[in-house]
DNA sequence: AAAATAACTTGATCCGGATCAAGAACTTCT
DNA sequence: AGAAGTTCTTGATCCGGATCAAGTTATTTT
C-alpha cells in the first residue's frame, strides 16, 4: 500500500489480533463506543444499520483484507452494526494509536486519506446502483463485485461461495427475496451461471458485464427478432 | 470545528479564493486532475457522475459551508463532476498543502478524519433512502434535509428556494420527473407545504418528519376509516 | 430418523411509480 | 413583443418488481 517495510513494522506494533467470531456474533453494534478499525483476516462480515421502521439496511459484505469501521470515526460511536456471516478472524487497529502514528508518518496519513476517500467513492457507486439500475443489473453487479474481489485475493473469479442468505442479498440490493431467487434461476436458465444454494459458478462473465452496463435491453430485443 | 484561532490562521494561509462561477459552469469534471478541495461560500453546486449508459447520477446538492471533492483524494483524479446551479463562490484548499499542514497539526488531522468519516455516514443514509423508501418518503427526506441545512446556516427552515430543477431532484432521489412533480402537488393539496416553482414553504414540518419515518402508511389508513 | 424450523423457489396477483402523451407556464433569444 | 425552446404539470397507460400464497429443500432439534 505504498508503505516501507519499517512503516509496516511500526503499524504492525499497534495491531491487535482479536479472538475469532462465530456465525451470528457481532463485531460491534450501532451505538457502541468506537475504539478500533478492524481488518478482516478470514471469513466474512455483514454491516448493516437499523432503519427507523424496524427493518434493517444491509450496507455491505466484507471479505478478508477489507477494513471496516471507517464510518464510526466521525463521532466516536459506531453508526452501524457488524456481524460475522461465518467463522471470522479480525485484527483490531486502535484508532487513537493509528491517528498518532499517522501524525508522524506522512505516508500512513496519506494512505488513510486515500482509504477513506475510496470508501466514499464506493458508496457513490452504490448510489447509482440503487438509484438507476434494474434488478438484473443489480444482481449482475453484485456477482461481479464478488468475482473481482475473490480474484484479487487469489481465489477463483468464477467459482465461489456466497456466505450470505438470499434475504440479505435482496436487502443489500434493494430487492425482495423472491426477486433475487428468480434472477438466480433466470441467469442459470440463460447459461450465465450455475448456482446451487450458496455455491455460485459464473459461466459467462463477459455477458454479465454486458448486463451491468444495461447492454441487455438492446441485446435481448435483438435476440427476440 | 475544534481548531484554535492560530490553527485557523495557518489553515487560512493556504486557502485560495477562486473566481466566482456562473450557473452551468463546471467547478471540475470527472477525470480532471485533483488538486484542491473546495468549500462553497455562496450559491450552490450539484455533483454528479456519468453512469455507463449515457445518463448521469446526481450525487448531491451542496450549500455554502459544505466541502466537496473528498471522493477525489483516492487516486488524484476527480471521479465525479461538479457544476454551479447558480452564481457560486468557492474557496480552494490545495490538498497537498492541507495534507502537509495536517501532518504537523494533529487537531487538523483529526478534523479531516472526522470529515471524511462523516461523508461516508451521509452516503450510507442515502443508501437506505434509495434502497427502501417510497417516493413520498424520499421527497420528504429531501425537503427536510434542505430545511435543516438552511436553518443551520441561519436561514429560514420553512421558506427557501431550491436551485435545482425537478429533473435533478428526481435523478438524485431515483424518481421520474413526473413523480416529483406529482408529489409536490400532492404535498401541497395535503397542506404540508406551499410550492411555486423553486420557492418552497414548508407548512407542517412535524408531519413531514412523520412521513420520513413511514408513519404515513399507518396514518393514512386510519384517516380512511 | 422423525419433527420442527428456516431458507429457498415458484406461481399468481397487485400496485407504485415509470413511461408515454399533451398541454401550460416560464425563459431565452431575436 | 413574438417565437422558440425549456421546464413543469397533469392525465392515461403500462410494467417491473413487490406482495401474497404454497410448496420444496435444507438445516437444526429432539
Amino acid at each position: 500500500m505504498g508503505l516501507t517495510p519499517e512503516d509496516i513494522e511500526r503499524l504492525d506494533s499497534i495491531i491487535k489480533r482479536g479472538r475469532p467470531y462465530h456465525r451470528g456474533d457481532h463485531l460491534y453494534r450501532g451505538g457502541d463506543k468506537f475504539h478500533s478499525l478492524r481488518v478482516i483476516t478470514s471469513g466474512s462480515v455483514k454491516t448493516y444499520s437499523p432503519n427507523e421502521d424496524g427493518g434493517e439496511q444491509v450496507l455491505g459484505f466484507h471479505l478478508p483484507g477489507e477494513l471496516i469501521g471507517l464510518d464510526a470515526i466521525q463521532d466516536d460511536n459506531h453508526t452501524c452494526s457488524a456481524i460475522a456471516l461465518e467463522t471470522t478472524a479480525v485484527c483490531e487497529i486502535p484508532f487513537s494509536q493509528l491517528e498518532s502514528l499517522s501524525s508522524i508518518m506522512p505516508s500512513l496519513q496519506h494512505q488513510m486519506y486515500r482509504l477513506l476517500s475510496r470508501e466514499i467513492g464506493q458508496d457513490t457507486e452504490m448510489l447509482t446502483l440503487l438509484g438507476k439500475k434494474s434488478a438484473e443489473e443489480r444482481l449482475a453487479t453484485f456477482l461481479l463485485s464478488f468475482s473481482e474481489r475473490f480474484k484479487q485475493r487469489g481465489f477463483s473469479a468464477s467459482d465461489f461461495f456466497l456466505s450470505m442468505s438470499r434475504h440479505e442479498i435482496g436487502n443489500y440490493l434493494g430487492l425482495a427475496v423472491e426477486t433475487v431467487s428468480r434472477l438466480f434461476t433466470r441467469f442459470q436458465d440463460e447459461n450465465l451461471l450455475h448456482v446451487e444454494r450458496k455455491h455460485v459458478q459464473l459461466l459467462d462473465i463477459p455477458r454479465l458485464y454486458d448486463i451491468v452496463q444495461g447492454a441487455d435491453r438492446a441485446k435481448s430485443s435483438q435476440s427476440r427478432i
